[in-house]
DNA sequence: GACTCTAGAGTGAACGTTCACATGCTGCAA
DNA sequence: TTGCAGCATGTGAACGTTCACTCTAGAGTC
């Protein structure tokens, strides 16, 4: 790897500005401006002279310098708390088609819970003057949130978070019937005592998928609250969580599991136990991940559109942006499936 | 979802400046800079008062302002062909913990190859200022790279292509090395005849590891080029190509695959076709994601630090920002290290 | 012929910073 | 007292745009 230190420097290439190619093309910068504007006053062959020096000199307006003067970056802030997986993927792949056919970019950065519970990751996409923020999953205290957004003079939106915020734009599946569903098809075959696998992500701030899921098997089942475990959405973590759970409750006959690298880990575990799938025990996941398919037997799950939700939540910020009007607080609930396959 | 039209309009919170903190302070914007900047010729008062302005009017410099004059913006852009899979959710996560603890930010877009073969998506994220670019993988055209980083005026890396481009660095596996550990292992467990399962996100560029485990093949088999099917990279079409390829070379004992995603669409037509694995056929796949620990049996897997490359990437276009130097056009080659499970 | 109107184009200021230089003050040596 | 160094701070310009004006020339109206 001979890193050549030559005497080369940074060589310092100077990109054209609008006032190169205004000198080039005889005329002022703000002509230019309002031939890039599109800007329907101006003369035919102006226009035509000024796109020719564009295209020779190659040149592109600078979108920072743009962006101070018209207080729009054409950007958009996502803050993720963990970007190692395939949630992230999809979300952030969803988020990037919608932005991109409007002109949007997308600044990414991961949300550091370290000193003031993430506010100040925020702070510092409002810093790169970003036009609206995409949190997900949202893990900051909700009343902080809600100071946040009421000042910080652009949308926000949370993604998986079925909760009312006000300001705040929440996208999330609807847990409510995500949890009834599965509990009735988990009840109609046979299925007695559930436990639950869940995210530990959420210690103080209990998930709505977890208080959903509860009360439709107390519910149900008139039982109290079902056995549970919370761990990080690992499939090692998750196995080791799932094995304490079946060791400590031997009669659970069905695993309800926050998602499918959850269930996973559950159904490895099971494995490891001599348990049967689904006969002695069934696993149920979320999301709908392409790896369920093809674990054995086929995980059942209930489907979650995050790259169309992504969409959504970019959708939603960009109708803020046109409209200048803030986020009116809705809650966008997406309708639930499960997909019934082996594990159930 | 009520979405109230209220006339509360964008109530345009106007962020406090530089000029704000110092008229606060009785001091002049320069000496407010030197603070932040902490310049050391600054009386220890006046530094104090202008930090106890800074903290009570919740002052955070405006970062466009700053890049327009500095003509360095602290940020990178991030061009992925494709965003939705795991191993972009893992270069993702790396760069950006080695990013941000530099104070740096990451843009991301996806390499839209429409027009111009990508290069239009890169000069975009020239507009946005990034001090630097990360391709992953590269699909752009060799020579038209070259151009591009050429002229840029900032440093390019690209992940995943062991290959040297001049002003380019390249963060790869060593896929020559790791194309003869897998033929080695496969021949030691008595496989003779491999076929390959490649992505045809290279269709005009072949990649090196499709290369490279050709020429592998061809010099420890003597055979003829082995039978290869190229595909997307998803489960459900690796099941369909591999499919096709067993079954119209019924003979082959051993499939590698570009990654593990494709490996468990492999695992998943011999299952289909009956065959048993390993005995009657081995698997191995690339990058050793977590899915491939829980398939049946357990994936053998050419091991890829995507996270730790991706910290390497953004290493490496710190370096240059540093010290002002174009890249080298140097190649860096991960060691190979193959994980044998059960598929092998 | 004087007036108004309008299309097309240009000018100065502003956006919020930093940079290069200038200024005023203090202290110390000559 | 003078000169000079050095510290602390301030000022004007610049970064590359767009915005709100102004200006000019020609056409149309009375």
């Amino acid at each position: 790897m001979g890193s050549q230190t030559g005497v080369t420097r940074s060589s310092e290439i100077r990109r054209p500005t609008i006032v190169d190619v205004a000198e080039l093309a005889g005329v002022s910068r703000q002509t230019v401006s309002r031939v890039l504007a599109e800007h329907p006053r101006v003369a035919e062959d102006t226009r035509r002279r000024v796109q020719d020096v564009i295209a020779e000199l190659a040149y592109r307006p600078n979108r920072m310098a743009r962006a101070l003067v018209t207080k729009t970056s054409l950007s958009f802030g996502i803050a993720s708390v963990d970007m190692r997986n395939l949630h992230f993927a999809e979300t952030c792949s969803g988020m990037q088609a919608v932005a991109r056919e409007r002109g949007y970019h997308l600044v990414i950065t991961e949300l550091d819970l370290a000193d003031d519970g993430g506010i100040g990751t925020l702070e510092t996409l409002l810093t790169l003057g970003v036009d609206g923020i995409v949190i997900f999953p949202n893990i900051v205290d909700d009343a902080e949130l809600e100071t946040f957004a009421e000042r910080c003079g652009c949308p926000v939106v949370m993604i998986g978070r079925a909760k009312r915020i006000p300001g705040v734009v929440s996208i999330a599946l609807d847990e409510v019937g995500a949890a009834a569903i599965i509990v009735d098809h988990l009840l109609a075959i046979g299925k007695r005592h559930i436990g639950l696998l869940m995210n530990e992500m959420f210690p103080r701030i209990p998930h709505e998928r977890y208080l959903a899921l509860r009360q439709a098997i107390e519910t149900a089942l008139g039982e109290d609250t079902p056995p549970t475990e919370a761990n990080k959405p690992t499939i090692a973590e998750s196995k080791a969580a799932a094995t304490r759970l079946i060791t400590a409750h031997p009669d659970v006959d069905a695993i309800v599991a926050f998602n499918d690298t959850v269930a996973m880990g559950a159904l490895a575990a099971c494995r490891r136990l001599g348990l049967r799938v689904p006969r002695d025990i069934s696993v149920v996941g979320y999301d709908g991940i392409p790896y369920g398919a093809v674990t054995v037997p086929p995980l059942t799950t209930m489907l979650q559109d995050s790259f169309g939700m992504a969409g959504a939540a970019i959708r939603a910020l960009l109708e803020c942006a046109r409209n200048g009007s803030p986020p009116s607080g809705e809650v966008q609930l997406w309708k639930p499936e499960l997909l019934k396959r082996g594990t159930t």
